[in-house]
DNA sequence: TCGGACGTGGGTAACGTTTTCCAAATGTTT
DNA sequence: AAACATTTGGAAAACGTTACCCACGTCCGA
C-alpha cells in the first residue's frame, strides 16, 4: 500500500516546480524543450500517472461518459466501437453507464456522470424530456445520438429514419408486396412522438406506403421495441382477415420476435411472409437468421458523436450541429417476391 | 452556466459548518438528529449533489469500475445486470470500461480506472498476468470474475468449468454419441493455461471423455472463442476421416460459427451432428436457434462479485474468498440421439 | 541606451470535499 | 459538588492538480 507518486515527487525529482510539471503534462505554453525533456524523463523514471480526481477539481477529468439504455442491443455496441475508435490515441477515456431504462433511472445515471465531472457526455437514445436534456447540456458538453430535432445546447447525431423506413417499403413493394404491415414502438409523449426514431420510422412507413399508392393497406401493430413486442405484434397481425404478406419490424429484435410468432403459426419465411428489421445488428447478418434489415452504420454514428463532443469541449461557444446519416438496406433471405395477387 | 451548489452553500443555508454537512452526508458519527434534519432540508431545498471528484481526493468516489473484455458477449450483459441489481439502492455507481481485448489494452483500461480513484474494481475474464492483477488489487479492492485460482489480494468468482464441460459430455454420451469433438480457445501462456475458463473447459472435456471410456475419441480443434473461431474449428472437424457426431463448442458464439459451417457443408443439426455451446446466452435460447448450452447464471456471478467488492471496500483486511458456482445444462434442440454406431 | 515584447519559470491561491483534531456543553457517577 | 465520560459542533489542514499572475532575462527596434 505504498503511496502513489504525485506531481510533487516528479517536480522534486526533476528539480523544477510543480507548475512546470503541470505545464508539460498538459502541453501548455511556457515550457522550454529542455525542461520538457527533463520532466518527461522524471515522469518515466517514477512511473507517474496523474490523479484524475484531483485534475477534475480544477480542470478536466479526461473522461467521456456514454449513457446506453440497453446493453444487449448489438447496434449500441457498434456505436460504442465507433466512439472508442475515434477516441483511441487521445487522452480521453470512455466510461459507460449501464442499465438506464425509464426516465427516472436515466436521470439518476446522468446525474451520476455529471457529479463525476465528466468532460463530455454522449447520450444514446435518451428518453428524458427535452428541457432536461437542454439543461444537462448547458452544464456539460453533450451529444445526443438517435433522437431527432435540434437544440441550442447539444449536438445530435441521427440516422434518417424516414428514409430507412422508405427503403424497406420500397424494397417490399418492388417485390410485389402490397399488404405490408408495420410493428411500431408505442409512443404517447407528444415531444418524443416527434423526436424518437421509432415515431419517425412509423411516419416514414406511412409516407412511403402512401407514395406507392398503398395507403389502403397501411396496418400498424403498436407494441414495443422488444423481442416480446415483436412476438405479440406479429400475433396480432396474423389474426387479420386478410393476412399481411410482409412485416416491417421497427427493430431487429422485434423482427426476431415476429419470426418466432410466425414459425409458431406454422407459416414459413419468406415463403408465406417476408420480414424485415431495422439496425442490421450482428444478429441480422448471422447465417441461419439472415434478416433483411436497415443498416445504420453505428460505427460512423459513434465516431461522429465522439468527434462532436471533443469539438464542443474545445469550443463551448460553437453553434450546435446536427449530423444526419443516411441508412442503407441490407437485403438478405427473409424477404422474397410476393405471391401473385389473388 | 450557473455554478454548482457546493457543500459551503448548504452549510450557509442551514447555518451550520461544512463539517456538519459532511457528517450528515456520510452518516458519520457526531451529528444530532436535529442537525441532521436541518441539513437534509437544506440539501433538498438547494438540490445539492456532492462532487465526486472532490470526494475522491480525500475519501471515496462511490464508483465501481467494471472491466469487460467484449461488449457483444451477451453473457457479460447478464453479469452486469447482476452487479447493478446488487448495487441498486446503494450510493455506488457502476461504470463500465469497454474495449479491452489484449493485455496491453487491458492494462491501459485498468490504469484509467485506478487513476480515477475508483473505490472498487470488478475485472471480468482479465488476461493480465497474475502478478499484475495482484498489484492492482493491492491498491484497489478488486474482484476477478471468471478466472480460476486464488490470490492473497483479490476475491474471485468463477463457474465450475470442469463440471460444465462434464455436463455436456455426459449429456451427449447419454444420447449415444461417441465421437464428441471439442472446439477450444487456443492458449499458450502457462499460468493462464491453469486459470482461464477455456482451459478448464478443455480439461473437463478430456476428463469426462476418459471417465466415460471415450478417450480414444477425444478430438480437439484449437481456434478461438469467436464466431470465426467456431466456423474454422468446425470446418477442421468436418474434414476428419471419421466425422464427429457431436461438437461441444467452448462458448455460444463459437457454437453459432460451427452451426454456420455445418449448414454450409450441407449437414443438418441435430440430424447429422449435435452441437452444444457454453454460457446459455440470450442467443442460445432464441427460438430458431435453440442451442443446447451450459448455463452459468451470470446474474448470480455478478451479484456475488458486487457483494464481495463492497465487502472488501468495507474491510480491506478480510481474507480473500473464492466463490465457485455450479453450472447447469439447458437442453434444447441442437442435440439429439446419435445414429446407431456403424 | 531605453523600453517594450517575448520566452521561461515559479509562487500561490483556488477547486470541494473529508479528516483530524479540539472545545464546549451536557449527562452520569461518585 | 466534584470528577469524569459522552455528545455535539466547528476550525483548519489536508488531498493532487491547475489557473492566474508575477518576475526575471534576453532580444530587438527606435
Amino acid at each position: 500500500m505504498d503511496k502513489r507518486v504525485t506531481i510533487i515527487d516528479v517536480a522534486r525529482h526533476a528539480q523544477v516546480s510543480t507548475t512546470a510539471v503541470s505545464k508539460v503534462l498538459r502541453n501548455a505554453y511556457g515550457a522550454s524543450p529542455a525542461m520538457r525533456a527533463k520532466v518527461q524523463q522524471a515522469i518515466a523514471e517514477l512511473g507517474y500517472r496523474p490523479n484524475a480526481a484531483a485534475r477534475g477539481l480544477r480542470g478536466q477529468t479526461y473522461t467521456i461518459g456514454v449513457m446506453i439504455p440497453e446493453l444487449r442491443n448489438l447496434f449500441f455496441a457498434d456505436i460504442i466501437d465507433g466512439i472508442t475508435a475515434q477516441l483511441g490515441g487521445t487522452d480521453y477515456q470512455v466510461l459507460i453507464a449501464p442499465g438506464c431504462n425509464g426516465e427516472k433511472e436515466e436521470a439518476r445515471v446522468i446525474d451520476a456522470m455529471t457529479d463525476r465531472s465528466m468532460d463530455g457526455l454522449i447520450l444514446i437514445a435518451p428518453v428524458s424530456s427535452k428541457k432536461r436534456l437542454t439543461e444537462v447540456a448547458r452544464a456539460t458538453p453533450t451529444v445526443v445520438v438517435g433522437r431527432h430535432g435540434s437544440s441550442p445546447t447539444y449536438d445530435s447525431v441521427t440516422d434518417d429514419d424516414v428514409v430507412g423506413a422508405a427503403l424497406v417499403v420500397d424494397h417490399l413493394a418492388d417485390l410485389g408486396h402490397r399488404r405490408i404491415a408495420h410493428i411500431e414502438h408505442h409512443e404517447t409523449d407528444r415531444v418524443r412522438l416527434a423526436e424518437m426514431p421509432n415515431a419517425q420510422r412509423a411516419n416514414g412507413y406511412r409516407e412511403a406506403m402512401t407514395r406507392r399508392g398503398l395507403s389502403e393497406f397501411i396496418d400498424i401493430a403498436s407494441t414495443s421495441y422488444t423481442h416480446e413486442g415483436g412476438y405479440v405484434g406479429a400475433k396480432q397481425l396474423l389474426t387479420r382477415a386478410e393476412r399481411p404478406t410482409a412485416v416491417f419490424a421497427g427493430a431487429d429484435v422485434v423482427a426476431l420476435g415476429a419470426l418466432e410468432a410466425i414459425a409458431e403459426a406454422g407459416l414459413s419465411v419468406p415463403g408465406d411472409i417476408s420480414v424485415a428489421g431495422y439496425d442490421n445488428s450482428a444478429l441480422a447478418s448471422f447465417g441461419p437468421i439472415s434478416l433483411t434489415s436497415v443498416d445504420q452504420d453505428g460505427r460512423q454514428m459513434g465516431a461522429d458523436a465522439a468527434r462532436l463532443v471533443i469539438g464542443r469541449i474545445t469550443d463551448r461557444e460553437r453553434r450546435t450541429v446536427q449530423v444526419k446519416l443516411s441508412p442503407t438496406l441490407a437485403v438478405r433471405r427473409t424477404t422474397a417476391r410476393a405471391a401473385p395477387h389473388t
